[in-house]
DNA sequence: CAGCGAAGCGGAGAAGCTCTCCGAAATCGG
DNA sequence: CCGATTTCGGAGAGCTTCTCCGCTTCGCTG
């Protein structure tokens, strides 16, 4: 997977390590400057032309996916493992604590590239950590421990929107916690209407 | 409120004439090009140099929270009509779905907003939402039909989430109001356990 | 009405950004 | 080792945001 493209071309070893230099300078840089940091600066600290850059990555945002992916990939391993742990209920906060950290730490880079993708796709991110919150949410269903009319998706864009909402409440730090607290009650509480079943 | 400085100090009158067409073409090319509309562009609209659109708003997030700001009158003024309706709940639960849409379509320009205004205050507008959320809100937990440990500002950011997460879900038009309604579900439900208060 | 101080205008231009183009250089299979 | 091919890199076009400052316009005051 080297999120520039396709899987497996054999490349030139020099083009493969251009990308490599540009990603981590690019994971540097975001995480310095927000992700509005200047793309030539990037290559600029890789070591490379701004050309160059541009041939790996037409646009910021391959280049915000990217860096955004291996962190996505650890979480979702964090997914894994928590689904050979006792409790699926417990499993499920869990993971979606650790979901919410990841969403506000890279908030900027999600909330760009939200903005900055009207029609790119690339973000099959999202694909694959609903997966990841499927198959939690869905142990938690059979459980008992979570309604069962809650997607995954639908999860999870409640707790990407409590990130993207508090990423700039300095003020109240405790907001973020407190709001997953109330939506994780919710996914216990059984639906209101729902007499049959 | 002229949005753009102190309340009522009083200016020569072609400020204050240029003020309200640089306003005008801010809402029309904001419209039309998304949040990201070029400030000369906009100068140019209005008819006046590019030096006097920074005269009066020394930035983006400044012409965009004066436009945002009449739609948020707007919705405030929603909010006044509804506290005098029969149903707190009813109420509360319109209102929500009114600003859940006036979210969404401002998306661009709220978003925008917070990923810019890393330090810049403006952001009353948040303050006076809140207000009018607080008024809705408050009634209906001494109703009894909402829990009352939920507090407005909470409850905002968990809908101003829903409309950030949803507003490129092209694919599934339905899930903003079905996060909203399991949202409403939530703000019925008893709280689980008084732990922390 | 005439004149004057100050507020406000506007456009030239500096600085910096994204992204393209293409000659030069490096790579790799034979 | 050599030629075909990929890849590099940086000059530069065309944007952008934002500043500076000489000139215009306003509105008060005598």
């Amino acid at each position: 997977m080297t999120a520039d493209g396709l899987i497996s071309v054999r490349r030139r070893s020099d083009a493969r390590r251009n990308h490599d230099l540009i990603v981590t300078a690019a994971r540097e840089t975001f995480a310095e400057s927000g992700p509005d940091a200047s793309l030539n600066e990037i290559a600029r600290r890789a070591g490379v032309g701004p050309g160059t850059l541009y041939r790996h990555f037409p646009n910021r945002s391959a280049l915000l996916t990217a860096v955004l992916k291996d962190r996505i990939d650890t979480l979702c391993g964090h997914a894994r493992r928590l689904l050979s742990t006792e409790s699926a209920d417990g499993a499920l906060a869990e993971w979606l604590r650790a979901f919410l950290d990841h969403a506000r730490v890279n908030q900027g880079l999600a909330c760009t590239l939200m903005l900055e993708e009207r029609d790119t796709p690339g973000l099959d991110c999202q694909r694959v950590i609903e997966e990841a919150a499927a198959a939690l949410l869905s142990r938690a269903q059979r459980d008992g421990t979570a309604r069962p009319d809650l997607t995954p998706g639908d999860l999870i864009q409640l707790v990407v929107g409590i990130a993207l909402s508090t990423a700039r409440s300095d003020d109240d730090p405790g907001r973020a916690d407190r709001l997953l607290a109330f939506v994780l009650d919710a996914v216990h509480a059984r639906p209101r209407r729902e007499a049959g079943a």
